[in-house]
DNA sequence: ACAAAAGTGTTAGTTCTACACCCATGA
DNA sequence: TCATGGGTGTAGAACTAACACTTTTGT
């Protein structure tokens, strides 16, 4: 990149920021959090070249709510409308602003402005969400992302400020979700197989459930429709393949 | 009150708001509960002679934690510390900063500016705290607060801003939490009769228990332990008298 | 000895857990 | 007809909820 270049896209960002008349000192960030190959995944941005990543994350304007800011900085992250998301964690401390290792790499390129300015004090209100990896196309045109991620939550790189701190916090909100009110909705193909439901439960809460016993439970809950059975081929019993119920709006 | 002494006072706290460093738009708000001649009550602030009420809250220092702000808020208002406190809810929503109530007031008064201050967009991140009523003395040098009152839940007087759904979201926290992690501490004088706890969670679950029923789940969770008996002089078998055990910090 | 409230017991119903058993399927 | 994974059944443990019984207390 032409560092003068950066700079001057820098300082228009910059610049936008007031135009636009975000709230100060306030952002949003999102744990993504998708379901691909019997994994639990969150999209992570990588920072520069430094082998840190980060959470995505925006801006609130003066004019919006800050789940509609959550809502629109999804939607031009991913595309993606009319997702499940919550708001479970607010991250406040005092120090989390600054990352020495996003305070060296600016400085190193030159950036001591862009520095001072990524490091002020800002408090980040943390929603979680749900999706479907294929349908996300994550938005790269952004000062010093390199590149995005999808990074198993039980194996995750070195991330920048406390954001391992928010994924720990969104993983215990996302089980105790999932264990009451809602559902595995945006993170399974449908139809699936209650196979298929057991192991994305298995890698949301990092343990074995007993078979039958766990068909059981989610039958009882009266949230799935048998929609036929999957033929594969192989030498076994087919299993049922289910939709989700719609849930009427609450 | 002197109008004029009031606007000095304004622009003083106004002036000492940049010059303490405070973040702007964002604020705490703490709902304190307390649990009183049988009822769970909250402590409201009666706003100028409105007739409204509102929650206490406060401004976050630049240098410090976000929980720090809420603790160091609760500790000037009531003088209490190593109180358990939750962050539960962040209100969030463009429209709630604006009251007609309030503008109304001002204007009537003659305080234009003050009510376009107040007026600013504000995103509140609010704390739950559990009190000994008997042991809290608000403080009430501050500008339009006539007086305080313990309202009991169950009966809210009128509200200003969104404060009545914020209370609504901290008693269904601290149900939740009474339910499951934490105890009554700081809402019952030790010792109490299981009878005083039975009416504390009757108070804040606003339903009955089956009284051995509930003796027995009580016991079971092994938080309890007996330091006497209670003779009242009355014709009747003497209860038992419980503290909280200690609890290692987690 | 009586009433009143506290403490403990009992019973039936439900839910959980583990595991057994049968069923459908394609080789 | 066999192995494999899927669906259902079941016995025992654990937990609930309602209510009965016993104990303690001061009159």
């Amino acid at each position: 990149m032409d560092p003068e270049k950066n700079h001057e896209i820098n300082i228009k960002q910059s610049e936008d920021r007031f135009r636009e008349n975000l709230l100060p000192s306030l952002s949003v960030n999102t744990v993504l959090f998708s379901y691909h190959q019997e994994r639990l995944n969150v999209l992570l941005l990588k920072f520069g070249d430094t082998g840190y990543f980060m959470l995505p994350g925006g801006f609130i304007r003066r004019d919006e709510d800050v789940d509609e800011a959550a809502l629109r900085n999804l939607k031009e992250l991913t595309a993606l409308e009319n997702i499940y998301l919550e708001q479970f964690y607010v991250a406040g401390n005092a120090e989390r602003s600054t990352d020495p290792v996003v305070v060296e790499f600016l400085k190193k390129q030159g950036y001591e402005k862009i520095s001072s300015w990524l490091s002020q004090r800002n408090v980040s209100i943390c929603y979680l969400a749900l999706v479907n990896e294929k349908k996300v196309k994550p938005e790269l045109n952004v000062q010093f992302i390199s590149r995005y991620l999808w990074a198993d939550v039980t194996n995750l790189p070195p991330l920048l400020f406390d954001h391992t701190t928010i994924i720990e916090k969104a993983l215990s909100r996302l089980q105790s979700d999932m264990d009451q009110k809602l559902l595995s909705n945006n993170l399974l193909n449908e139809p699936f197989t209650m196979s298929d439901l057991q192991k994305l439960y298995e890698a949301v809460f990092q343990k074995k459930f007993t078979r039958s016993n766990f068909q059981r439970k989610m039958l009882k809950r009266d949230i799935l429709a048998r929609v036929g059975k999957k033929y594969e081929g192989r030498a076994h019993k087919a299993p049922y393949l289910y939709r989700f119920k719609k849930v009427k709006a609450s």
